[in-house]
DNA sequence: GGGTGCCTTAAAGCAACCTTAAGGCGTCGT
DNA sequence: ACGACGCCTTAAGGTTGCTTTAAGGCACCC
């Protein structure tokens, strides 16, 4: 379940898994790519744990406690269309793969799997999303090149600390929408951390101040996001 | 699943296969589905076929005649990188299927493959497909996106505050019906809070002035709806 | 005409946000 | 090991502008 300190807004993963040894080594293979994963072990946590908002992708065991996988996927998918979902299964049987896969998942990945392979399919899910995680993102004067931790502006170099990447990159990876507060903070820390300051809103103060003060906008009572209008 | 209207969002795939009986019975088989199925036998005819456009999918064998299907996957990724891409290949080994998957490939399945399974994966990738676009509400003059928290007129921006963006949303999600003015305060605050004034007017009021005096219909001792119709 | 409910306006109150600065902590180089 | 440095957080004070309050006017219905 533990959370390592190493997150600066790299993209988040829920895993459900109730096999703690599977859970752990899957954790540290997918940290080890660079991948945020918050770790639960009981179907009926999924609901309340994706409520809380910043994954980017589930990885779903079926043979769980609480609540069965296949109905905590249904749950999740009347609430979220969106949201890639990966099962991770001993079930192997033909049956059981196509009503996952037209339960609403979006990938079944049956168990023993290699790590290497599961990754491979993360990734070729998160390609998907409204703004690749991976490729250099043009926005106005400024260039994020997400893969390399680097941004330039007027293709002068700008030097981001870890958090203020954190920040940026999440904005950007929902350009245009408008993510709370609460959502970003969850984005840098992870949830088990509480953060009872506007550390976030210095880190803000600090992107505008390095990457120009329309970048960023301010809805007040709701949150932050990035202006649309440069492109 | 009924057939009534069945052709209406019919779907193009193309298959590159190079082994003719397979081909035949998979064609077969998803034609039973309704896809519209395309075949081709070599590698080099991929990009000239989707030169054709109308394709939402392709199925890409990787042993082919002309160009080996790795290196067709390569051309079509440089060329369009929207449309699924599912593998099916005898070639079972891990580094095949990693390096399918990361050469842009959205599945990879081994052959041999029950027909039933393929057609699962496939509708996975299309379900991907049906709007792709954000839920905004178009109404009359009006365009109001959720997500982004703005709301437009005309194709002018209109600035909408917390409060206002909050009644509007609720007024649009029961459009037509009527809300009481506690139901309305009831969304805004909570229901531990309540308000002993008329702050709600207000942001009605300041509703009309910003999107127009017709948008707000008052039903006189009951509360407030959205008219009917705009012109 | 009187009562009731809604509209309009302006001003006070206040929460959210911005800015600045200082201290803690870890990192790196010497 | 020690000191220098940069990053993160915390805290305090200032600013903005939304929200509410309140009061008076208008419209509707009996």
């Amino acid at each position: 379940m533990c959370i390592t300190g190493f997150n600066g807004g790299m993209m988040r993963l829920l895993l459900v898994e109730d096999d703690d040894l599977l859970a752990d080594g899957l954790q540290r293979a997918l940290r080890a790519e660079g991948y945020t994963v918050d770790c639960i072990d009981r179907g009926d946590l999924v609901m309340p744990a994706l409520q809380d908002g910043g994954f980017e992708l589930v990885l779903l065991d079926l043979g769980l406690p609480g609540l069965d996988g296949m109905a905590a996927l249904k749950l999740l998918r009347q609430k979220d269309k969106q949201i890639p979902v990966i099962i991770i299964s001993a079930r192997d049987a033909l049956e059981d793969r196509i009503s996952g896969l037209d339960g609403g998942a979006d990938d079944y990945l049956v168990k023993p799997f290699s790590a290497a392979e599961l990754i491979a399919r993360v990734r070729a899910r998160l390609r998907r999303r409204e703004t690749p995680g991976t490729e250099v993102v043009q926005l106005g004067e400024l260039a994020i090149d997400p893969e390399r931790f680097t941004v330039s502006r007027n293709g002068e170099p700008v030097s981001l600390s870890r958090r203020e990447m954190g920040v940026l990159l999440q904005l950007v990876r929902h350009r245009g929408r408008v993510l709370t507060r609460d959502q970003l903070e969850q984005g840098l820390y992870g949830w088990n951390e509480d953060v009872e300051s506007n550390a976030l809103e210095v880190h803000i103060h600090h992107l505008r101040k390095k990457l120009g003060s329309g970048l960023i906008r301010t809805v007040r009572g709701v949150g932050y996001s990035l202006s649309g209008e440069m492109e």
